[in-house]
DNA sequence: GAGTTTGAAACT
DNA sequence: CAGTTTCAAACTC
């Protein structure tokens, strides 16, 4: 299981007293600068949404704090959520060292901040904060900070803002099944250590106006201004990496373009910490993999941060799901770049839309591309498989029927075999019993292939053979009983 | 399980 | 942007 811990939203402490401080969000707060007039869109929990008003002053409502608790209200008008777990495409399991478990040893309960707790994870380098309150209605006027805002687990929260209107629900996390789907051990009032990836929504922009229909949005997508709403952009992408790569406390996460802001990284050296690693491009850690010199781990923060920057440098779309909603008139999903196959025909899941199960799209660049939905070679492919499935399935269930009937034989014969002389059932049934069962039973479907019954038929005759085998079987049993009790053996 | 094929991503 | 290289997964034997 991934054991990464949640991510930071801020700049991690020093290697000084106190360990960084990581908030995950379990239960909804409420914040007095969120009213009943301005809803927000749906939001994932475990992402961060900032936003900027041109007509309110920024305001932030973060919920993280790297040097204490004490949650802050600053410039941007930030509402960070900070992780829970989201599902991960990848099926390896992740984990990151120093969180061995997910047992906590200690809550706190904080005085500086009452709806904060603090959880002392055993050998965890991170503290994790928990915020618990959720009491206070909603109300109008300025936040004054986290301790008062409201995000309520599956409901709608509310802020208020003279020209914008948010609707922000945050749902669990479970919603993104279909970019990551690692199954989630913990609801929203469960605290663990475990962590597959966490998702952050941030504007590319200042926010005018926060778009709807966040709900279900996998990492990656990026969501359009809407009309008339300003040159306003959200992109989604692993918190981590986001967090990670923030230097400076309660960085301004507003501009997408702020991860190519250069740090001197021109290169990359040819680390094994690349594209090609998956757990790296799922913003994992790699754990009980195969890899030789990995990088991709804690030991290796800093050429990790590295790649990943250098990563969104060359790509900022790096770290964005492949499948994606097609246009207007196109399937649902689709592939965001688009296939370059050139000899699989796309019928091989060497082609990542047929592994996606999706057709090539008109972005696709393949070369004799037979994954459309007319395609013959696609068709037959499919009734293939269907078919296949079907075999399966059908050697299942016989093979189910027939241990449930000796199994039911056997019980029922046990107690009249074993209550004399204590030979058990199965006893009886001995190789050669076995071997000359078989042959029964084969007779029976060449007989029945030779006079061209149909397949009933000859499932009928077998079955009806196989129940005289058993009769014999038991009526042997039966005798072989009576001598042994005539002679007294 | 070893070797080959394939295409995405990295690199030039 | 096109061509080449590297890589890991898919596939074959």
């Amino acid at each position: 299981p991934c054991l990464v811990p949640a991510p930071e939203i801020a700049k991690k402490t020093p290697a000084s007293s106190a360990a960084p401080i990581k908030f995950i969000i379990t239960k909804t707060v409420n914040s007095k600068g969120i009213s009943a007039q301005t809803s927000m869109p749906p939001v994932i929990t475990g992402r961060v949404l900032t936003q900027s008003s041109p007509v309110m002053p920024p305001r932030t409502i973060t919920l993280s704090e790297p040097h204490n608790t004490n949650l802050q209200s600053i410039p941007g008008k930030k509402i960070a959520i900070s992780p829970l777990k989201t599902p991960s495409k990848n099926i390896k399991p992740v984990a990151v060292g120093g969180v061995g478990g997910s047992q906590f040893k200690t809550i706190i309960p904080l005085a500086t901040q009452p709806n904060v707790q603090q959880i002392q994870v055993p050998g965890s380098r991170f503290h994790y904060v928990r915020l618990v309150t959720a009491t206070t209605a909603s109300s109008t006027g300025q936040p004054s900070g986290p301790s008062t805002s409201s995000i309520q687990t599956a409901k709608p929260m509310v802020v208020s803002t003279a020209a914008v209107r948010m609707s922000v629900p945050v749902v669990p996390a479970q919603t993104m099944k279909q970019v990551a789907p690692k199954p989630l051990t913990s609801g929203p009032q469960v605290v663990t250590t475990t962590q597959t990836q966490q998702r952050l929504i941030m504007p590319a922009t200042p926010l005018p106006q926060i778009q709807p229909n966040f709900t279900n949005l996998p990492p990656g997508t990026v969501l359009t201004p809407a009309p008339g709403g300003g040159n306003v952009g959200y992109a989604v992408v692993p918190a981590q990496y986001v967090t990670q790569i923030q230097q400076p406390p309660f960085v301004t996460l507003a501009s997408s373009s702020s991860f190519s802001a250069s740090t001197g990284i021109q290169t990359q050296a040819r680390l094994p910490l690349n594209g090609y690693c998956d757990c790296f491009a799922n913003g994992e850690f790699c754990n009980n993999c195969n890899c030789n010199n990995c990088f991709n781990n804690l030991e290796h923060e800093t050429e990790r941060l590295k790649a990943i920057k250098t990563c969104l440098d060359r790509n900022p779309e790096a770290f964005k799901p492949k499948i994606g909603k097609g246009k207007e008139g196109e399937s649902d999903r689709r592939h965001s770049k688009g296939c370059n196959c050139k000899r699989s025909g796309c019928l091989k899941n060497y082609c990542e839309c047929y592994e996606a199960k999706i057709m090539c799209s008109s972005i696709c660049k393949c070369i004799g591309c037979k994954n459309f939905e007319e395609s013959p070679e696609r068709k037959t492919l499919m009734h293939l498989a269907d078919a296949a499935e079907v075999r399966v399935q059908q050697q299942t269930a016989a093979k189910t029927k027939l241990s449930s009937q000796i199994s039911d034989l056997l019980m029922r014969t046990t107690p009249v075999i074993s209550s004399g002389s204590g030979r058990l059932p199965y006893t009886f049934v001995t190789k050669e019993v076995l071997e000359a069962t078989c042959e029964c039973l084969l007779e029976q479907a060449k007989k029945a292939e030779q006079t061209h019954q149909p397949q009933v038929e000859a499932e009928r005759m077998i079955l009806e053979e196989f129940g005289h085998c058993l009769m014999r079987i038991i009526s042997s049993a039966g005798k072989a009983k009576s001598d042994c009790a005539s002679i007294n053996c």
